[in-house]
RNA sequence: GCCUCGGUGGCGGAACUGGUAGACGCGCUGGAUUCAAAAUCCAGUUCUUUCGGGAGUGUGGGUUCGAUUCCCACCCGAGGUACCA
């Protein structure tokens, strides 16, 4: 009887859906709760690929998994069905990207459970639906109705803030805010009208409105975030980039990096991912200092990581986008200055990253003073320092690092040496070691460590500056200029934004016309014909009066992305409830996520934004944990193997791989993977009817056959290298698939999809259902087994469990090979085997188990059976199998891997044939006895 | 440049805290079965060899009775990041 993979995976798909399986508990489950979450798909229209499932099997299998381990396991899915695919094509067709969503959710909804999923989708969610939306723009509302306190180190109501300006002014606040907010008293606050004092709480809220200098990309028309850009160009497009200010909505990220950072020391994910967002936070240490300006009465702050170095300085950099620099240019350098400023503007950032060998900057004119010294600092700008960064000024100091350097051997500027002993000819000195600090003051004769803290120190008391800490990571701009996201919840009144409140939630996208910015450039959502929110919603209270007149514009942008993704993970708890967005009850008990499996293409977008709003979340007491997800593991991507091949130019003649050495150059043109065996060989035939350029196409042959040059690149559609899975699914099985996605390498490893092994593993599963049938007929028996093969399925159970708890899959796949293979060899057939086994496989193979399992007549799914434990008794094996190896005149090594007691392993020793030979009798002067290893003999 | 990870047969990849390197699968070779093929089963498969061996986990050193594993230097590859002061 062949294994019919078709009926039966079609069989438990039904029944799976009908009993709703795989629903997690009610939170009062009685079991301990296990949290496993995969990051969810954009729903894009070409569908899923090979590469996309590879964690969904992961995790999939660690949720059976779990299941049988007796946990009340939560394994949801849903869509993070917002983005600019969909808008592009409703750009291009008119059509609603709504509808256009849906139907590839169908899709993919249609492939997921194709694979056998035990994903719970009751609980489904979509960022795109209202009862989820209403959610994410309550949390922008709540974002800006808080300000970060330092001193209490987490959010605060912006009310308490008020009560506070009204009491002391802003002066002894310690409270992260926007740049330039001038101190007041609080009879100034006072006297404040409620414009300006709204003015004043925006520059503390933790999103807030700001005028900003952005990644503008004009053929999207809209913002992009610095992690959405990759090598100077758009990551969806690689469109070019350009600088724009604009004002935008941005989110106080920065307050919380300092949290951000440390508390990756209390979740277990990547090392490589820590490290990547440590990176990205940026944390340095150093000091601010002030330099007064000669001739005006303008101080010049400086961030630098090195005041260690502050006798070195022989001239200040500054940026040429401050503001600054018009006000302290002499007139006789002007001319040049904004000549400069002008250049820096129309060079891109491409540009600006491309030629950083280039130096350029030009003088000022005017000179700093040095607060110890006195002595004048010529004051350049350059370009090579950023405006967005520390203060946007260097103090330069040749000496100690390169940059500086090399613009001042450019400029011929003076370069002072303080280090001793040291040569500065060739390059800076950069190190940070035990160089002693020569001709700097009160630092002369110190060592790094030393100079730090003394100049720190001395700064301080002066109040020359001040030790301080820096971050490169910036605020999160918010505003996207689209369609296809979630509206705002805020109107402007007086030009002053103000929130909506819960009950107007959510604030539903209008119906546009066209999906494309207005014809005055305001975005799409400019283009609804009544976008305000008006007298019917709101009540406008005047004079003590209703107006029913008034209309408020509501805000035109939409949110980025990454705002449905950053919290959606606590409506799975909780999907259904209207009245909150989890209920106490769920996000108490299910908490945190336990496991979470995603693509380390995250690690500085949504990874570091979800954990921000988690903290912010968790600040208002409104979610248990500090950290949503204990555990991360990074899939690593499926890749494609392209294949191109090469035609002479100018002609329609295309040359084979082989002959290809006898032609200079060629042009590669990709062409469909599905046009390929596995040989590499060409179908001709098919290549004629797939484009129409191929159809007069001629080919340079050897042997009769043309061959195609692989390359391995991402999957795409674009390069014509996807593997869809349903191919693989109809001819081999689901489980098949799952078991071969697996087997190809350890889950967090890239590497290509290559279909060549996959018969191994459907033999592995034929081979399997052999031991059941054997002619039709099914030929289990209730006889014991002996002692070799419950050797072979302990050695199995252990072999699974740890392996599944290490998530290492690949040799789970081989570990059941084995297995079946030696039960086979021994025609195995007891029940008292292939029970256990079967659970055993049951998460890798759900199909197949769950089948097997109902032919040994059991009515329930095997899903919640208990995990088999293995019998450590049914391990020990006899010492006499183990072979002795010698080494060496004087020792020989025998290879043990269980516990037998010493005196055993003595007697086993001697009685090996090979070592009575080489002892003759005699015994061992020494036993270096390792426990559960090896032993060493000396004689 | 800096940070992180990696380098093992023809290929994907095993090897737990140092202890039989190359599990398992693919491919290849031979055999059984078959009219034949598919399927299935069995045997072999790191390289080299004068069939005794010898060499071997990117390269060169070191520690150790013993190193793919630990240490040092270098080479190569992947990912991240970059005028970050």
């Amino acid at each position: 009887m062949v294994y019919d993979f078709r009926n039966i995976e079609k069989k438990w798909r039904t029944y799976w859906s009908k009993n709703q399986t795989f629903k997690a508990d009610d939170s009062n489950s009685s079991k301990p709760k296990y949290y496993i979450l995969d990051m969810f798909p954009y729903p894009s229209g070409s569908g899923l690929h090979v590469g996309h499932p590879l964690g969904y099997i992961a995790s999939d299998i660690f949720a059976r998994y779990k299941r049988h381990k007796g946990y009340n396991v939560l394994h949801p899915q849903g869509y993070d069905s917002f983005g600019l695919p969909a808008e592009q094509y409703a750009i291009q067709t008119g059509q609603h990207p709504a509808k256009t969503t849906e139907e590839n959710i169908n899709r993919y909804r249609d492939q997921l459970d194709r694979m056998g999923f035990s994903f719970d989708w009751s609980r489904e969610v979509r960022t795109s639906s209202p009862d989820f939306y209403k959610w994410t723009q309550w949390i922008f509302l709540l974002l800006f109705d808080h300000y970060y306190c330092r001193d209490a180190d987490k959010a605060i109501h912006i009310t308490k803030l008020v009560l506070l300006f009204e009491k002391y002014g802003n002066k002894n606040i310690n409270a992260v805010c926007s740049k330039g907010i001038k101190t007041f008293t609080a009879s100034e606050w006072n006297s404040y009208n409620q414009h300006k004092k709204n003015k004043i709480l925006l520059g503390y809220r933790l999103t807030y409105l700001s005028e900003t200098e952005v990644n503008w990309c004009s053929q999207l028309g809209t913002v992009l975030a610095n992690d959405e850009i990759i090598n100077g160009v758009s990551e969806r497009g690689g469109y070019a980039i350009t600088k724009k200010k604009m004002t935008q909505w941005s989110m106080r990220i920065g307050a919380y990096a300092e949290r951000l950072l440390n508390d990756l020391e209390l979740i277990d994910w990547p090392e490589s991912l820590k490290e990547m967002q440590r990176n990205w936070i940026g944390k340095s240490i150093g000091a601010k200092v002030f330099f007064q300006i000669q001739d005006y009465e303008e101080t010049i702050e400086v961030f630098t990581t090195r005041p260690d170095t502050l006798f070195g300085v022989t001239f200040m950099t500054l940026a040429p986008e401050l503001d600054l620099v018009k006000k302290i240019t002499k007139s006789n350098y002007k001319k040049n200055v904004e000549a400069y400023i002008q250049e820096t503007k129309k060079r891109s950032q491409r540009e600006r990253i491309s030629e950083t060998k280039n130096i350029t900057g030009v003088f000022t004119g005017s000179y700093a003073l040095h607060p110890f010294t006195g002595e004048r600092i010529p004051i350049w700008i350059g370009d090579y320092v950023l405006a967005d960064y520390g203060t946007g000024a260097v103090m330069a100091v040749p000496c100690g690092d390169q940059r500086d350097y090399d613009f001042a051997k450019h400029f011929k500027l003076p370069i002072k040496n303080i280090f001793k002993d040291v040569s500065i000819d060739k390059k800076a000195y950069t190190e940070k070691n035990d160089t002693i600090i020569d001709d700097s003051d009160f630092l002369t004769n110190l060592s790094y460590k030393d100079a730090m803290k003394k100049v720190i120190k001395v700064l301080e008391e002066k109040g020359y500056g001040k030790g301080t800490i820096n971050y490169r990571l910036r605020d999160a701009i918010f505003s996207r200029q689209r369609y296809w996201g979630e509206p705002i919840p805020i109107y402007y009144k007086d030009n002053i934004p103000h929130p909506l409140t819960l009950n107007d939630l959510p604030l539903m996208l209008p119906k546009v016309e066209k999906y494309l910015p207005t014809p005055d450039g305001a975005p799409p959502l400019g283009n609804a014909s009544r976008w305000a929110w008006d007298t019917i919603k709101k009540e406008v209270v005047e004079n003590g009066k209703i107006n029913h007149k008034t209309v408020f514009p509501l805000e035109l942008n939409t949110m980025p992305g990454w705002a449905g993704s950053s919290w959606y993970f606590y409506r799975y708890m909780d999907s259904k409830n209207s009245k909150y967005f989890v209920g106490d009850k769920a996000k108490n008990y299910w908490r945190d996520v336990d496991l979470y499996l995603g693509g380390s293409e995250h690690a500085t977008g949504h990874l570091l934004y979800s954990r921000f709003w988690q903290k912010f979340l968790f600040d208002l007491e409104l979610l248990p944990v500090n950290e949503y997800a204990k555990k991360l593991i990074n899939q690593g991507m499926i890749l494609g193997n392209s294949a191109f091949i090469y035609r002479r130019p100018g002609t329609q003649i295309y040359v084979s791989k082989d002959l290809l050495k006898n032609y200079d150059s060629l042009e590669a043109i990709r062409v469909d993977v599905s046009l390929v065996n596995a040989y590499d060989e060409l179908n001709i035939e098919g290549l004629k009817d797939w484009q129409e350029q191929f159809k007069e196409a001629d080919f340079e042959m050897k042997d009769e056959k043309f061959k195609v040059v692989r390359e391995v690149e991402k999957m795409s559609k674009s390069k014509f290298n996807v593997i869809n899975p349903d191919e693989i699914c109809d001819k081999y099985g689901a489980d098949t698939l799952r078991m071969y996605e697996m087997f190809l390498g350890p889950i967090e490893q890239s590497k290509p999809w290559n279909t060549s092994g996959i018969s191994g593993v459907n033999n592995f599963l034929n081979k399997y259902w052999r031991l059941f049938y054997k002619e039709n007929n099914w030929v289990v028996t209730e006889k014991k087994a002996n002692n070799n093969e419950l050797k072979i399925l302990h050695e199995t159970i252990k072999k699974i469990t740890s392996d599944i708890e290490n998530f290492s899959f690949n040799t789970c796949v081989s570990s059941f090979m084995i297995c079946v293979n030696e039960l086979s060899r021994l025609d195995c057939r007891s029940s008292e085997i292939l029970r256990p086994l079967t659970i055993l496989l049951s998460p890798f193979a759900p199909h197949l188990a769950e089948e097997i399992w109902e032919r040994f007549g059991n009515k329930k799914s095997i899903v919640n059976e208990p995990f088999p434990i293995s019998n450590p008794s049914y391990l020990v094996e006899d010492a006499k199998n183990y072979p002795v190896s010698f080494n060496g005149k004087m020792r020989f090594t025998i290879l043990l891997s269980l516990t037998l007691k010493n005196d055993e392993i003595k007697h086993a020793v001697m009685e090996d044939k090979r070592t009575s030979e080489y002892l003759h009798g005699h015994e061992p002067k020494k036993w270096i006895i390792i426990p559960n290893k090896i032993i060493n003999i000396v004689f």
